[in-house]
DNA sequence: AGCAGTCTTTGATACGGGTCAATAATGTAG
DNA sequence: CTACATTATTGACCCGTATCAAAGACTGCT
């Protein structure tokens, strides 16, 4: 039977753009992978072209440098898109931070069938267009923020995005586990991991957020953390 | 008379996906408009919304925080797309670096014409695409590269670009005048001014470049600044 | 429970790049 | 050509974050 008919992203992904039967057709050419953490679905410079739908956990794109610096440049969540269609080669790694579960299909296979559904490729524009525009106010936290307001700014955002996976309410939450250990959080705000222990730890010292586990935060005053996190991004 | 036909950007903008009819249609909803340096034709926020080819000039987008701190996200040159279609607010100041000319649309016309005509969509889903690809790589040099492995990888970055407007030959040329002064070299690097001055010297003093004015590049030793802009290790 | 390995915190110190200030070069108007 | 504004360079100093090192906390295994 069809599988994708009874998929959990089904109406969140970029398949939502198909009817029954073109998302039918699309679904021939996918195969289902289960990742354990850790594990590399696409590697930097690869030209084994491969895109995938997130169907359930977290995945990280990452660069680095030839002597280990990394940086992580995008965080997929269930219902996100990987890959990069159309022919060029990978630009970075895509690996997974937990348990992954991805539907992935061959670049061309892909390509051709995108082509033949504009609705599709509209879907993808627009995602497409939504993800450089976070990808560009990210530029500034790196380019110009201090660590303090980096973290501030990264823990604000997350308690936005990590709603999504229960879809319950939408609004920011404010407790919530990262996926993320210290060293991962360095290596998307650019710092190291000891800067990054230091300023959680300011952070829980005067009361602003509380971290009862490793990776659980609790954001007590927002408007502190809001105050922090910009000496006000012009909105 | 229909000016695009005589468009001097009519093959390499994402016009090139539309047909005699087509661009015809689609140049009767567009307006000429000539921007002298420092002009800004869209404002971070605003949502009258904007969309624009560039058809002569260079322009930078950028985003700062409430104290003045200035990131540049991205520049833009002829050929390219300005703007967010389908509906999100503009995220950041589009302002034109040089003399410039750029035909506009309302951004509810050009998505209904985009949604219309699926050939340009694509194109301007591979464009965008690209752009992503390119502005993460961004986020590399910004969030772990020290100042010099910027400058280094900004002037190879340069060389590489700057070659389209004429042109006349493709591959990186070795001289050219920057579209930049040194506090936009400094925007768009995540450094201070007397930084880039400072490091810019140094690759005077060791023969890698030459400054003859301010805005002018001699690239002498690519290969030394290929060396220290892909993990610093000098010679 | 006890041990090993990993991840995180904490402390001491160093250094790159920022800040502040002064000077120099370049551009522009009269 | 001179005067003034703008932009870039240079120098002295300092601060924030990196680096290096060690101790502590958590996790999983037997």
């Amino acid at each position: 039977m069809d599988p994708c008919t009874t998929c959990v992203v089904r109406n969140r992904a970029i398949c939502s753009a198909l009817d029954l039967n073109e998302v039918a057709a699309l679904g021939k050419m996918g195969r289902h992978h289960r990742l354990v953490p850790g594990q590399t679905l696409i590697w930097e410079g690869e030209d084994s072209l491969l895109v995938a739908n997130v169907i359930e956990g977290v995945l990280k794109l990452s660069t680095s440098l030839s002597d280990g610096r990394e940086q992580i440049v995008g965080v997929v969540y269930p219902s996100d898109f990987i890959g990069r269609p159309f022919g060029a080669r990978a630009q970075h790694n895509v690996t997974a931070l937990t348990e992954a579960h991805v539907c992935t299909f061959s670049g061309g296979d892909f390509d051709r069938f995108a082509q033949e559904h504009p609705q599709l490729e509209h879907k993808l524009l627009e995602r497409t267009l939504a993800e450089l525009d976070r990808t560009r106010r990210w530029l500034l936290l790196l380019g110009r923020m201090t660590a303090s307001e980096k973290l501030a700014t990264f823990l604000l955002d997350m308690s936005e995005r990590l709603v999504r996976p229960d879809c319950s309410s939408n609004g920011p939450i404010n407790a919530f586990d990262l996926p993320f250990g210290r060293q991962q959080i360095a290596d998307i705000l650019g710092l190291t991991i000891e800067t990054v222990s230091r300023r959680l730890n300011d952070f829980k010292a005067e009361g602003i957020i509380g971290v009862p586990s490793r990776r659980r935060i609790e954001i007590l005053d927002r408007e502190a953390l809001a105050g922090i996190a910009s000496s006000g991004s012009v909105r």
